[in-house]
DNA sequence: TGTACATCAGTGAACGCGCGTTCACTGATGTAC
DNA sequence: TGTACATCAGTGAACGCGCGTTCACTGATGTAC
């Protein structure tokens, strides 16, 4: 019933701000084990707090651990936009817009390969990221993980790289071979393989849907 | 501690075959809800015993649903090989290898639609089905699904289809591709696609394979 | 500037739940003589 | 062909577990007068 011993303590009554403490604590929990591991009682031990104080700021564990899983695929969304935003200018905007589209992928293959349980948390039964931004979701640019595929894609499209009528349909086969691979990797039969040769799949993989596309 | 009611009534004391009993019960739990819903004691309540009688048969609850894993596996190979075999012949063998790359990747697709719980089960933190062929998660022509993938891709070589130098590690990165988009079908952003738009993004997804290989 | 009071964040205690698993048992089977 | 007995599949009862969630509460805050 008591909040755990080791938990943060507390000198006033007010936690201060248990919505956001449960959030990050429900973050790390889905770090640590993925989605199942959001385990509501756990989020309130570590924010130094009796379980039933989560319900003034969650209907229930979906309500937080839907947070959480927001939270996880913001995260994908600003690894994304480091892997562009470390990409070398270019004057060729042929060039460029190819590079900025690789780093979409190999961005999200990075964080899930660094963040597994965060990755997984991520795409667990998502409200459909597809549709309108949530803002929860997206990065800095306050582009989502979709979005930022979409927005590389038409850069592609305009650089002249991919002709216009194999754009639409595009971010879901892109999307598919990166997540496949994404998941063979965590827990698939990759699972386990070196980084180095992680990212060489991941490299070979975009070569074919580059082509392929 | 008494079984259900309306499980099937034994007039012998011992099961017959409780072992098969429960790996069938396990598997259509799975159909119903996943991985996570092969419960040990619904089992057991499925086949009419009691909860305990499983450890006659099964170290634990994990290695239930490992042979339940192992039978979803046997039956994603099933389906991969009925899409084979419903192929018209051709005597043209580069059209025939393709063919049967495409079969490949469409029965298993096709499995994933229309089992999403069996195949979730089937890739529930697998025995990486990757190495040596395991009989139990084999089909019909007892190859495994990634045997039956390495197969086909063997073929495309044979026929001239596919550069020699293209094969090795073919099979991740086209297996990827697929998984991926079964995933998105299954519960991602893809979920409640109608078949038919399903079927047609399987078509464009391995449209994508063949070229970007 | 001071005080009454409404608000509502967090507490304390308790619930029912179904789960996996362990124990000592009993009953049917089939094999050895 | 008949009987003793070892084997072991399934029973019965019970455990501890941690979970999500509900209830009536108490304490601190800040706003209205």
């Amino acid at each position: 019933m008591t909040p755990r011993a080791d938990a943060p303590k507390r000198s006033t009554y007010r936690h201060g701000n248990l919505r956001h403490a449960l959030i990050e604590a429900g973050t790390l929990l889905a770090r640590e084990g993925g989605p199942e591991a959001v385990v509501l009682r756990e989020a309130t031990r570590r924010a130094g707090v009796v379980p039933n104080a989560a319900y003034r700021h969650f209907a229930d564990r979906a309500a937080l651990l839907h947070a959480v899983s927001q939270a996880a695929m913001a995260q994908v969304a600003v690894t994304m936009e480091a892997e562009q935003a470390r990409l070398p200018r270019t004057d060729d905007p042929a060039e460029t817009a190819r590079a900025r589209f690789r780093a979409v992928g190999t961005g999200y293959l990075r964080f899930a390969q660094e963040e597994p349980g965060l990755f997984r948390a991520a795409f667990h039964v998502p409200g459909d990221m597809t549709s309108a931004a949530d803002e929860t979701a997206a990065g800095g640019t306050g582009l989502t993980p979709f979005e930022l595929l979409g927005a590389a894609l038409d850069d592609l499209v305009e650089a002249g790289v991919l002709p216009a009528d194999r754009r639409p349909g595009a971010e879901f086969l892109a999307w598919s071979a990166v997540h496949g691979l994404a998941v063979l990797l965590i827990d698939g039969p990759l699972r386990g393989l070196a980084p180095t040769q992680a990212d060489d799949a991941g490299r070979h993989l975009i070569d074919m849907i580059e082509r392929g596309l």
